[in-house]
DNA sequence: CAAACAAAGATTGTATACAATTTTGTGTTC
DNA sequence: GAACACAAAATTGTATACAATCTTTGTTTG
């Protein structure tokens, strides 16, 4: 990703790829919790006008990644410890079902794009590149909620997965910030095996674990310039 | 609702209310599935410029009451059957576990509550109201979702209520289009017993009734014009 | 009459200008 | 140095102007 998207692409930067590449640079650990995100300065970095970037910072609101404040302008949230809870609790509920469905219906092609993602998650922490391999590690997760074919929940547990890089940004205390190695892998033996009681049932452990990994006794994040964090 | 938020109040319409305005049409069936929403038409009625009107229905496109297309305009959604069944697929993933929670932590002000809405639902009903009504009968839902006191889920649960309304528009084949009397007030008594259980499982049932009161096989959407639809 | 094409009108996407609000900087007083 | 008042600068909210795209209408052709 270049400086900003209209200036080397024939295209302007559209409200949602903006979107998106706020949403990146954010799970990637790229801008921190707490960031502001004046639109004056995403307008000059992306090369569009304030309108554009209203919009993508408006679209960005409703995924809770950007917290926007009437009259005092937008920043990228900063879950508290309830929320951070909540979103666990939430996708403790949501993924463990979408596991098993997706162990009903995984297609040799599944199977293999998740190992690709297992794999290419591994090459970014050789690369020492932590924000690409957390961002990989999470994009696991919405891939078998993809796989399990329920677009609705899909969308629910995407919103969720944005969230939780935001949390682990401000309440992780595992050296790694990345889900353990071994559970994505069982979690695709399960699904490669056809076996949706396993799977759901991994599933759930893993996200348990995930879920004790935080420490949930409010901890403050760092700052960074803005154009340094969208220029990886 | 008068016939437009400026033309009345000392407050102009925000993109917020305007949001919530149309909600709440759509939400009564004031508005069909599939109703063009110009962008123009809405700067006239709620005298506010387009900027405003653009922000209010790119929030409605999150929650998935709108849909929009680029260079194209916004309608209102049109859920597929498909959209549908995952809808109402989604809530009884969701709801059965909030109602076992909110019977967890319902207060006697809770469940006051609850019956108030239980009664205003057929007084809109004997007032000849369905759309308030339906409206209503929807609100419980939400409701039972806020004394369960997990945002995040409860946030999830008041789109797939919202959407829900737009389903029922489209492929509801009972004469009421509402909730069974019997069905919420069981679920009160369950939560006035404080029986987690008992509400877990009336609540799964009720919308497994529900989704079954669907003919999920095509069918068209009326359709009214704007100004009337948003003037009750 | 139907189909194809062009022109006119309407709508949507975006930039820019203006109004309103907040933040920052400066000077004064204690 | 801290607190306060005020002015200036910056930012956010919104209207308006302009550009791009789509839709409708009118005209021509077979």
């Amino acid at each position: 990703m270049t400086q900003g998207t209209a200036s080397h692409a024939a295209q302007p930067a559209t409200g949602d790829s903006i979107a998106q590449a706020l949403s990146l640079a954010i799970h990637e650990h790229r801008i921190a919790p707490g960031t502001k995100l004046g639109e004056g300065e995403l307008a000059d970095i992306y090369g569009v006008s304030r309108t554009v970037v209203r919009a993508a910072l408006l679209s960005l609101s409703h995924i809770k990644l950007v917290d926007i404040r009437r009259n005092k302008g937008a920043s990228v949230a900063s879950p508290s410890p309830t929320e951070a809870h909540e979103v666990f609790e939430a996708r403790e509920l949501l993924e463990p079902r979408t596991a098993h469905t997706a162990a009903r219906r995984a297609t040799q092609a599944d199977i293999a794009r998740l190992e690709r993602h297992i794999s290419d998650e591994h090459a970014a922490l050789d690369a020492a590149d932590p924000g690409r391999a957390l961002y990989l590690s999470g994009l696991f997760h919405t891939e078998i909620a993809r796989i399990a074919d329920q677009a609705t929940i899909a969308g629910f547990i995407e919103t969720l997965v944005a969230r939780s890089s935001l949390i682990i940004a401000l309440y992780w205390r595992r050296e790694s910030a990345l889900c353990e190695k071994h559970a994505h892998h069982a979690l695709v033996q399960a699904l490669a095996d056809g076996n949706a009681t396993q799977a759901e049932e991994l599933m759930r452990s893993h996200l348990v674990d995930l879920h004790s990994a935080l420490d949930l006794r409010e901890r403050n994040g760092r700052t960074l310039s803005l154009r340094d964090a969208l220029s990886p």
